[in-house]
DNA sequence: AGTATATATGCATATATACGCATAGAGCGT
DNA sequence: ACGCTCTATGCGTATATATGCATATATACT
């Protein structure tokens, strides 16, 4: 079922790798993204939109911002080909620093937006803000 | 030092994917998989020069024919991605008519030529050669 | 040299992206 | 309703493919 052609070209582009990395460690608003990431807001949107329509995304929307995760849920081969991902991503320094400028990012709140202001926060990012006090 | 995104063009393609598939099964000259996949032999060509320059394939001159493998030999990364690949290729009915055609064809003898015109085969089809009498 | 086979490539064309700017749409709070 | 923030999208532009036909190249054989 899972269309192979389509997974590989939504990889078939290095803003996509990055934001695919991203989203190995959880799910993630088109925000945080473009604040990571340091792309423009409608770069990091298309390409998102790509990723979905590709059959590698799913999104959600959650107030006024849609979080999009991988959709590996229902999906045993794209689960495999993530795993193999998070695997070979580990041997990309660039890939590593947007990990580490992630993991600042889920520390100061992420979303380039006050943490006051986003109290609720997805599942997946609950341990990282359990520890975040403020 | 692998390209991931270089990895991911490369297997952007329908037609590409199809090139792959085979190719997982062993070498093959341009003949091959223009007679196999049934597809004109400048798209065949340009696939293969395509897969090779995004770093997947190797290739190999032998007499006129140019033979292309999987360019495993000193790439872990690839060989793992070309593991993940021969499972979900498994899922994939198209692709496994592609590899039914092909075993029929290294059966003839395959170049889509007389058998009798093409007595030294390469190494990696040696074994099925050398059961074909004639 | 001349012929035949196998590959690669020039050319023209249709399509698909990739990118950034500006703007429209959606949902939330006042 | 109004304003603000977060996302999506229309537009124009530059680039990258994908494809088929015809032709050039390379190598083998006579």
């Amino acid at each position: 079922m899972p269309d192979l052609e389509a997974y590989f070209r939504g990889l078939a582009d290095k803003t996509r790798l990055r934001i695919v990395n991203l989203l190995l460690t959880g799910e993630l608003c088109v925000c945080d993204i473009q604040g990571i990431l340091k792309v423009p807001q409608s770069g990091a949107s298309r390409h998102l939109t790509y990723l979905k329509h590709a059959g590698l995304l799913r999104d959600r929307r959650d107030g006024v911002r849609i979080f999009y995760r991988l959709a590996t849920e229902q999906d045993p081969t794209l689960r495999s080909l993530c795993e193999w991902l998070r695997i070979a991503f580990r041997k990309d320094e660039a890939l590593r620093a947007d990990l580490r400028h992630l993991k600042r990012a889920l520390k100061e709140g992420t979303c380039s937006a006050p943490p006051v202001e986003i109290p609720f926060r997805s599942s997946s990012r609950a341990s990282a803000d359990s520890t975040v006090r403020r």
